[in-house]
DNA sequence: AATGAATGAGTGTTCATTCAT
DNA sequence: TATGAATGAACACTCATTCAT
């Protein structure tokens, strides 16, 4: 708002807009196809304005997934704040993993990461605060225990389903999470 | 099977050498960092050899791909050729996600390929023939209603394993192993 | 002289310390490396504060040594005010070759100014003068001719001791130096 | 020769020519002002030719002050194969100090590669060949004391060649450097 | 008076790809 | 058949300089 002039001298949320813009390009090309220019043309800046508001490219993008985990931990948190029964997690869960077109983006740049921090220490750092972030608020429903296999599952589950051509049946994913919400009768060893 | 053999006058391995050295560098830099050059190196091939055998990087890319699912898949066809009872399939399993260095190199590949398969239709045609193989194989032991979640679930386990600092306990494995092999009792929903 | 002086309010020395500064670079990465950046942060300046007061790099530069001239003429000057027999002379500029790490940065800036000299007329200008000033302090204890063949003689002594990795001994540079004093008896064409 | 076309897919002497290129360029513009693209100008070729044949600018420009040494290491060898009496050498000696527009070349050079020697080791050890070189060169005539002291006056008598506006008289070179050649007849210290 | 944001030109370098041999 | 030379496009990054505040 406030005048989309061609110059646009003072522009104080222009860090803000270069890195959503650079989660934009990591969703379409990934890490492997981001470059400067790609980030500075979606985000309408010119190129010497990303190089000057990030050091390098690498720091660009790990400020960029650090901002998208933020806010991904937000709307996670959120979510289940609605959640008081147990068929409320239920329904939550499979909304995480069906969900649609939405929520492609969100996991596209989950599973980027995720990659990206198998190199990098500094992105793993973030990584693991994420996972270990997701896992708490889950065990909040379920014990600690539960949620990590939850986590995993939805993991998989997710990937799997950014991987088909044609949707998994919503009630094969509900069973999925049923299953891994039921603790297991006899012990195992 | 056999066929493909297009060049292979004096180095006959040539072809192979490539791809293998492909993956490595896969492995060390990812799809974003692979390079004619950097596999001509690997390889201990001169630049225009990988050249010459293989149209474009694309191409060597998806051969190489191509080659280790199907390494990949004979092996883990081989793993379940040992399983007769269920506790063999549970340990094959929790093997398969523990599985030390020797095989981070195949779930980094694997990974890999699945994003990158999600911008490239070539290779989603080998990423879904991979998982209707390795669910098919699973199913033998569980059926396939379970043989997906599961396959899931070792998804998510291995990309856990896989950025974690410290090994997941391998009691925490077996569990959420067995747990995704036992059928729920009561029928919810 | 003193005049020159244009921006001097809140910090009137700031002129002065961001020209040591430029001087520091100079000596460390040549006018090769010179950069805007690099004096500011030497001087511990903001960038703008650089280019406030220098209207170009190059002016920048030029201001820089024409102030190393300045200071490095009195500093000449002052050296010979002691020198009294002609013994004492030779210890002189025996001591002006040979001296140690604090007469390095002096030296790499002469010859870094000559260099840059040889492209840049208004540099010229000032290496004319330098030199002018110089022979006529030699003059005074040699006579014209000498002073001429001297501080040749003394330029190329201390390059070579830059560039040496052990240094020359001290008796070698006295001998040449005494040679370059003495006349030469018999004349021959 | 054989062909000036446009297109030069073979081309053997290209090497020597981007080398040549490069010192054209030295001389020019100074270790401050050699870029690729200038090179690859000067030598008419694509700007890919000369990264391909030179892994880095460094190592261009080391390359080509080898090449330059080589040269005129040859040369001045050469310049001495003539000189039998020591009026010769008198001779030879003043022809190198005062040496037109093409020695000029060759002088810029020299003070290039000094400076550049200063902080690039690499270099430094070729400067340090060719002064000893030049040296024992010299020495065949004057023996080696003499020989050092001679080399720095030339130096310096070079160095002041170049930059001052109206040359020096032949007589005083001339002058500077029978007084060096002349042993002193009273000893000093 | 002083400065941080901004930008466009230019840098070294990498590389997929082409092609003559 | 096989390969090294070659090249043009692109890249990350640096920087002198301008300008609004």
């Amino acid at each position: 708002m406030a005048g989309e002039g061609r110059v646009r001298r003072h522009d104080p949320e222009r860090r803000t807009r270069i890195l959503d813009a650079a989660l934009d390009v990591l969703v379409t090309d990934g890490t492997a196809g981001i470059t400067h220019r790609k980030v500075a043309a979606r985000a309408d800046v010119p190129l010497g304005s990303v190089t000057y508001h990030f050091s390098s490219l690498a720091e660009l993008q790990a400020q960029a997934f650090a901002w998208y985990v933020e806010q991904r931990t937000a709307e996670f948190e959120e979510l289940f704040t609605k959640v008081e029964a147990h068929q409320d997690l239920v329904e939550v869960l499979v909304e995480l993993v069906q969900g649609g077109p939405s929520r492609r983006r969100s996991a596209v740049l989950g599973f980027e990461l995720h990659l990206a921090a198998l190199r990098d220490p500094t992105l793993r750092a973030l990584t693991q605060k994420w996972t270990k972030d997701s896992r708490a608020v889950l065990a909040r429903f379920t014990g600690p225990e539960i949620a990590g296999r939850l986590d995993a599952l939805l993991e998989g589950l997710i990937m799997h389903a950014l991987l088909a051509t044609e949707p998994e049946p919503r009630e094969a994913t509900r069973a999925a999470i049923v299953q891994a919400l039921t603790p297991v009768a006899g012990r195992e060893t």
